[in-house]
DNA sequence: ACTTTATGTCAGTATTGTTGACATTCCAAG
DNA sequence: CTTGGAATGTCAACAATACTGACATAAAGT
C-alpha cells in the first residue's frame, strides 16, 4: 500500500534534503544572494549622501504611503534614534514629507516628494533587473519555492507586522 | 502540436511572473528574509564581545581549514583592514590559529582552535535550526527553485570566487 | 488632572566598514 | 644579487549605522 499523495507534506520520510550539507549551502546561499541582491542600489547611492538606511527608508515609505513613524520602526526594527537621523537628512534633503497626522495629531504621516520618488525609482529599478533575471532564469515553479522558503524563515512576529503591506 | 519539455525554459509566453509586483514581494522576501536569518546568531553574539563580522570569519575559516587571508578577503567582500581587526581579536582571543604559509611563507593559514570550533558550532547550530525548519515546512521541490533563485542572484564575479567552496 | 503614546532630539558609545600611508617579509625576474 | 612586486600587518582618521539613556513636547485616553 502506498502513499498517493506525493506533493503534500512528508510523513517521516524522504527527508534527505534537510542533511546539514544542504542547510550549510543554504546558508551560504544567503549570504552571498544578499550580497549580490544590495549590490546594485549601494554603488547607485554612492552618487549621492545616502547609505543603506536610507534606502530603506525611501522604499517602505514608497510602499504604504503615509505611513506612520511607529509603522515604519516596526518595519525596519530599528531604534527611533536610528531611523530619525536618516529621517530628518530626507525630509530636510525635502525627499520626503512629513505631515501631521488627521485623525492623532500626535502622528507624522510620511510621504515621498517627486524627488523622493525619483530616487526610489532608481534604487527599485536597479533592483528589479537583477531579481526580474534571477526569477526568470530559474523559471516559475522555482520562484515559487523561493518564496516559500523565504516566507517560513520570517520571524513569526515580522510576518504579523508586515501583512499590511500586502493588502 | 504541444510542447512536451514543460520544465525548461520559458520559450515567449507565460511569463507573467515576472510582473513588477512579484519581483517587489521577492525583494520585500529578501529584507524581511534576512533579517530573520541572521536574527539567531546575532542574539547569541550579544553573549559576547564580538558580531556579525567575527560570526562570518569564524564561519569561512571553519568551512575552508588553512584558507589564506586574500581568499578571505575576496570571500567576504571587505577590505583587509577591515578584516584584520575581527582577525586579530580572534587570534588574542585563541578562537584562530594564524599559521605561516608552508609553501609561500608571506600567506597565513587560517584554523579554528577548538574554543573557535565551539563558537562555530554554536551560531550555525541556531542558524541550522531556522533553516531546517524553514526547508522542511516548504519542501524539497520548494528548496530546489530558491536554491536556483538564489544563486542567479549572486554576482558573476563572485560565483567564480566561491567554487571553491562547494568541492 | 493624570497617564500614556507618538514623536523628536541630544549625547555618548559600539560595530563595521572605508582610505591612505607605511613597514615587513619574501617570492621571482632580471 | 638586486630589484620589483605581492602578501600581510598595522596605524590613523573617518563615515555609516546601529545602540542606550535621558529629556521634551504635544496630544490622546482615562
Amino acid at each position: 500500500m502506498q502513499d498517493g499523495n506525493v506533493t503534500s507534506g512528508n510523513h517521516g520520510e524522504d527527508l534527505l534534503f534537510l542533511t546539514d550539507d544542504n542547510l550549510l549551502q543554504g546558508i551560504e546561499l544567503m549570504f552571498f544572494a544578499y550580497k549580490g541582491f544590495t549590490s546594485d542600489p549601494d554603488r547607485i547611492l554612492q552618487n549621492y549622501t545616502y547609505g543603506r538606511a536610507h534606502h530603506r527608508a525611501v522604499h517602505f515609505i514608497n510602499r504604504k504611503r503615509g505611513i506612520t513613524v511607529n509603522n515604519l520602526l516596526d518595519i525596519l526594527g530599528v531604534t527611533k534614534q536610528s531611523l530619525n537621523r536618516v529621517l530628518r537628512q530626507l525630509v530636510d534633503d525635502g525627499l520626503v514629507e512629513s505631515r501631521v497626522g488627521t485623525n492623532d495629531r500626535r502622528q507624522r504621516n510620511l510621504y515621498l516628494t517627486q524627488k523622493g520618488k525619483d530616487l526610489e525609482q532608481e534604487l527599485s529599478d536597479a533592483q528589479r533587473v537583477r531579481m526580474r533575471a534571477a526569477f526568470r532564469d530559474a523559471g516559475p515553479d522555482a520562484v515559487r519555492g523561493f518564496r516559500a522558503v523565504l516566507e517560513n524563515m520570517i520571524d513569526p512576529e515580522m510576518r504579523k507586522r508586515v501583512q499590511g503591506l500586502k493588502g
